[in-house]
DNA sequence: ACTTTACGCG
DNA sequence: TTCACACGATCTA
DNA sequence: GATCGTGTGTCTCGCGTAAAGTCA
């Protein structure tokens, strides 16, 4: 059970706390009407800007005042009055019935249809239905529904634009902060510059809106040609937003492909800057019949010097098809690096476990332990050795309390930006010292949100035989690769790790059950490491 | 009377 | 808005 | 067997409550 705050009205501190830290920061980037807001917010009265609050809190637009009942607040509808009058919110708005519906309950649609025995027992759906019927279009809630009052939130764009103005992105919001100060999530101190801002220009802000109600729509299932041409002549100048059209274009491209509609597909992913949009474009041209052309984008993109790892990958796999389909020379790579491959038949466990659990329960023992970790125990050795530079306040890595990751984590210049401080992180794998770096700092920093640990998964156990087992030269090899391309590179290990801590020996075993395959990032990170001389196994797995 | 799900909450 | 698995369709050896 | 595409479950803080559906 969490400790009671003692403030009642924690909320209101908390978006005063996001309202200063705006108009702190972001005075020339609001419209007058945006300003008069932040300004005339702080003069309502103490219970209208807590219900303003409540209100922005809360799911959807329309919020009925016998449904908000604060008892810090007290009387809602007096505490609307100031809203109404600013113009922050209406009342009773006029709706169509699919609109007040999810409004009212069973119970209360029943109340407002004429009494018949054969409506009585119907789902609410049909009860709706029924409604529909003898209802007008639209009217107002109140013709709806005379015994309560209804109120519209007129104020969700503008906070929906003020969240994202301080968090940088539409997936946190004001519950970051309660729950922080409550300690169920618990954020690294980086200093934070008075000036620290992610939005420079307010065409960013109102593109990365924009951008995200393409993204809403498309998801919805809006036609794709309409979001398409939402996005065909949109300019932007910052690659961060550039990348995010990218994003939403492949994934248009990629329905687009679903309907065979390849002409549009192909238009979506030339548009798109995302790397595995331009391997899209090849395989395309292979479903249109067009081959030989296929072949020369195929063989245009490998030829390419900054072709990227996972690209290379997928075309390689495409060039087999294309030559044989276009009478080209079929050169095969079939250079398959042999990993030790264990073959099992175990009983299928009872749900929720796994075929990775079975696999651990048979080669577990004693003296040579078994963890089911996946990606955590490497991304958490890293996460904590290289603590320093992952958090450190670099221009535009940090800019408000709540981030687990640097918002550059993908950048390219990562790295670079960090450069002396993942030098001296790496460097200690060198001297030794990371053990007692490591070993500190899951102490120091134990609960405290990152991207890299997962803490209920990690426990000192685990940790300890990692660092016993492992070897720093491959712990330096892993953590180099993760770094080449950290946002692609921090997947793909394998299910299980053994480790035998009399010999101070490892080995990383992938577990296939039936009809699982290798992974391409699996794939990736099995090659480096077998490359590198690293004990590496698969382990098949068929049902007794 | 029971289960499932969505939402609000600190 | 991640990551990995499950599974079916299709084609090739 | 290889490859590709698609769908699913798991993540997201955990708990209490209301609402709706399911079943007898
Ligand atoms: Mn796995
Ligand atoms: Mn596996």
């Amino acid at each position: 059970m969490l400790p009671a705050l003692p403030n009642p009205f924690y909320y209101l501190d908390n978006f005063r706390v996001l309202l200063n830290w705006i108009s702190a920061r972001y005075a020339d980037l609001l419209l007058p009407a945006e300003l008069a807001f932040v300004d005339g917010f702080a003069r309502l009265p103490h219970a209208s800007q807590a219900l303003l609050v409540r209100m922005v809190m809360r799911k959807g637009e329309w919020f009925r005042a016998g449904k908000l009942n604060y008892a810090e607040i007290g009387d809602t509808r007096a505490a609307a009055q100031p809203l109404l009058a600013a113009g922050w919110i209406s009342a009773d708005p006029l709706l169509t019935l699919a609109e007040v519906a999810p409004l009212l309950t069973r119970a209360e649609v029943l109340s407002q249809l004429p009494p018949q025995a054969s409506t009585a027992r119907l789902a609410k759906d049909a009860l709706v239905a029924a409604w529909a019927d003898i209802a007008p279009e639209a009217q107002s809630f109140s013709q709806w529904y005379p015994p309560d009052t209804l109120y519209q939130l007129d104020l969700r764009p503008l906070c929906d634009r003020l969240r994202l103005m301080f968090f940088g992105n539409l997936r946190q919001d004001l519950s970051e902060f309660v729950l922080a100060e409550l300690g169920v999530y618990r954020y690294e101190k980086v200093d934070i510059p008075a000036e620290a801002r992610v939005f420079r220009s307010r065409a960013d802000v109102d593109h990365y809106l924009y951008l995200h109600d393409c993204r809403s729509r498309f998801e919805d299932g809006a036609p794709c040609e309409e979001i398409a041409a939402l996005l065909t002549n949109l300019q932007l100048d910052n690659p961060w937003l550039e990348e995010r059209r990218g994003r939403v274009l492949y994934a248009l491209g990629q329905q687009f492909e679903r309907q065979a509609a390849w002409d549009d597909a192909a238009r979506m992913y030339a548009l798109s800057i995302d790397p595995s949009a331009r391997v899209r474009t090849v395989r395309v041209l292979e479903r249109q019949g067009r081959h030989a052309e296929a072949l020369h984008a195929a063989h245009a993109l490998l030829n390419h010097h900054d072709c990227d790892e996972v690209s290379v990958q997928q075309l390689h796999r495409m060039l087999p098809r294309l030559q044989r389909a276009t009478g080209a020379p079929i050169i095969r790579k079939s250079r398959k690096a042999a990993v030790e491959r264990i073959d099992l038949c175990l009983p299928q466990p009872p749900a929720p476990l796994t075929v990775e659990h079975a696999v651990v329960a048979h080669l577990h023992c004693d003296d040579a332990p078994v963890m089911y970790v996946e990606n955590t125990l490497i991304n958490a050795l890293f996460g904590l050795l290289c603590w320093p530079a992952l958090f450190a306040p670099i221009a535009g890595a940090f800019f408000h309390p709540f981030h687990f990751t640097p918002a550059d984590l993908a950048s390219p210049h990562f790295r670079q930006r960090r450069q002396a401080l993942f030098d001296a992180a790496l460097a200690q794998l060198e001297s030794g010292q990371y053990v007692e770096t490591i070993r500190q700092r899951f102490i120091e920093k134990a609960g405290i949100q990152s991207g890299f640990v997962a803490w209920s998964v990690i426990d000192q156990t685990r940790l300890d035989l990692a660092l016993d087992c492992l070897p720093a030269a491959h712990l330096r090899l892993w953590f180099e690769r993760m770094l080449c391309d950290i946002t692609t590179n921090r997947s793909g290990f394998p299910d299980l790790v053994q480790f035998w801590p009399s010999e101070r020996r490892y080995r990383m075993i992938e577990v296939k059950g039936p009809g699982d395959r290798l992974q391409d990032n699996q794939t990736r990170w099995l090659n480096y490491c077998l490359d590198h001389g690293m004990p590496m196994a698969v382990c098949y797995v068929t049902w007794a």
